[in-house]
RNA sequence: CGGGAUGUGGCUCAGUUUGGUAGAGCGCUGUGUUUGGGACGCAGAGGCCCUAGGUUCGAAUCCUAGUAUCCCGACCA
């Protein structure tokens, strides 16, 4: 009883919550290194629910899984020269193996873009090469200052696709459509809904043309960048000359575009599903969607209750719901009920000897925490599967109102106050496109532009630009955030 | 890299002020009684007290240095 009431208090310091939440659900663990966290196997079934999804997507959109190597040479990373200045600062680097100091050192790939173009360069000659769409699921490195499980962890997994074209908007095209399918992936499956958008040039990826976003909203109130999607045009392929014979036997640089996204994912599930009780999972992703907690006498009704449940489940897999039967007689139903919601397991499913001699069993709501006893036994499998999608849509639509309450249009800088520290949320605005004032939002409200959404709501002719007060139409619309 | 906190059985911590050779709760093992929302009894196992020096007859405790992790800022997916 008393480490109920702690969990809870806990859960109410919002500074905790993504911590307490990711150990109490045993989705990872901190490691003895700093900054580094192990994957539990419930937060790594997670990451490979969400693995498969996108995996088929980038299958069915033409690309190829592959593999490159995490050593890459430390001179690669200096050929491109905005790429360097981003990224050295947090590079891991190898200077000594096999018992000797290295010639030539090597960094724990931050990302691969120059190892794949030095590939690329090998494999591109002819515009029938072209395109060529790659994608690899791999582990990074980066040495971040300040680490959180999930959000920002020094080691991470993600996905990175790597494509070459043979014109500027072809790589474009690839670029909004790899955009859209994350979209599609965390709206569709993870219930969390995004805006797509492009990053002003202080946000942009180091050596890229311009990057593209999805910006999802965290119950508590702040911004997170789930994935990008980056437009690369000819910056990688000049610096490592990855060329090809056009149609007309000249030479061009390949136009590429790189577009990822990591286990922060799961964190983002996390930060924009949970309760005072702890994690509340999406079905799509939940490593299991219902957990099945049989009713346990020591007795005769064993038998009855225990036969019962694996007919049920029989049921389930025939629908195709995932499932788990915890059927240890060691521990109290109490307990599993609470170890179960901190899990966020979407239904619970409790098949007792007094409900079952009725033909009854009963079923409990993760998300909305509903309890609905004298379920009909027959026909549950169908039950529970409409439910599951029931389920789904309703936390999209949680997601979708919560953020629809914690969006305002704001004209001045007043009035962005307010949103950022009292309403919280996205503040929507306009931009004259003055870096300086951009820098400004940084220093005075330790808040950024989101991105320049794709979905335009202001007026250009009415709003001003929320620095300037003044109103011209090519002023650009942006989403202002404090982001994670 | 600054600021703060903390390192003691698997976990959460007490003990440190005032040195005397280590405790509690939970968990774990066995066993019995229980069982429809966090049960209880009995019997057990389990600890280089972060590391290294120092002071002392004697250090978890005092001194010095180091180290690790967490939290808060600057940097970032």
């Amino acid at each position: 009883m008393k480490g109920q009431t702690k969990e809870k208090d806990h859960l109410k310091d919002s500074e905790s919550v993504l911590t307490d939440i990711a150990l109490n659900a045993q989705l990872a663990d901190y490691s003895p290194v700093k900054g580094c966290m192990v994957i539990r196997p419930y937060g790594y079934a997670i990451w490979e629910n969400i693995k498969a999804i996108l995996d088929k997507m980038i299958k069915d959109t033409g690309h190829e899984n592959a593999y490159f190597p995490m050593l890459i040479p430390e001179s690669f990373l200096q050929k491109e020269a905005e790429h360097v200045e981003g990224f050295a600062p947090e590079c891991a680097v190898v200077t000594h193996a096999g018992g000797k100091e290295l010639t030539e050192k090597y960094v724990l790939r931050p990302t691969s873009e120059t190892i794949i173009n030095h590939m690329f360069a090998k494999w591109i000659s002819s515009y029938r090469d072209l395109p060529l769409k790659i994608n690899q699921w791999a582990n990074v490195v980066r040495w971040e200052m300040r680490t959180r499980l999930f959000l920002r962890t020094t080691e991470f997994l993600w996905q990175e696709g790597h494509t070459c074209h043979a014109s500027f908007d072809e790589a474009q095209e690839e670029t909004l459509l790899m955009l859209s399918k994350y979209k599609e992936l965390l709206e569709e499956h993870l219930a969390v809904p995004v805006h797509t958008g492009m990053k002003t040039e202080s946000e942009k990826f180091a050596g890229a043309h311009s990057t593209y976003s999805i910006e999802a909203l965290m119950r508590d109130g702040k911004a997170l960048q789930a994935g990008t999607s980056h437009n690369l045009a000819q910056n990688f392929a000049k610096a490592f000359e990855t060329k090809f014979t056009t149609e007309n036997n000249q030479q061009d640089f390949a136009y590429q575009t790189s577009w990822g996204v990591s286990t922060r994912l799961i964190g983002a599930v996390i930060m924009g599903h949970h309760d005072e009780i702890g994690l509340i999972l999406p079905p799509r992703i939940a490593p299991y969607q219902v957990v099945i907690v049989p009713i346990l006498k020591k007795n005769d009704e064993n038998i009855l209750v225990l036969t019962e449940a694996k007919k049920i489940i029989e049921e389930l897999k025939a629908l195709n719901i995932s499932y788990k039967f915890d059927d240890r007689d060691n521990i109290s139903q109490g307990i599993k009920f609470n170890e179960y919601e901190q899990k966020g397991v979407p239904i619970r499913l409790v098949v007792g000897p007094k409900d079952l001699e009725n033909g009854f069993v009963e079923i409990h709501r993760r998300d909305t925490k509903s309890k609905e006893k004298d379920v009909p036994r027959a026909g549950i499998a169908e039950r529970l599967k409409s439910l599951l999608d029931t389920i789904q849509k309703d936390l999209l639509q949680r997601a979708l109102d919560y953020r629809k309450e914690h969006t305002q249009t704001v004209k001045n800088l007043d009035e962005l106050e307010d949103v950022l520290n009292n309403k919280t949320g996205f503040a929507r605005a306009m931009w004259n496109g003055d870096v300086a004032l951009e820098a400004l939002l940084k220093e005075r409200f330790k808040a950024s532009i989101r991105c320049i959404p794709d979905q335009r709501e202001l007026d250009a002719k009415i709003i001003p630009c929320i620095f300037s007060g003044i109103v011209y139409q090519n002023n650009k619309e942006i989403l202002i955030a404090k982001a994670y």
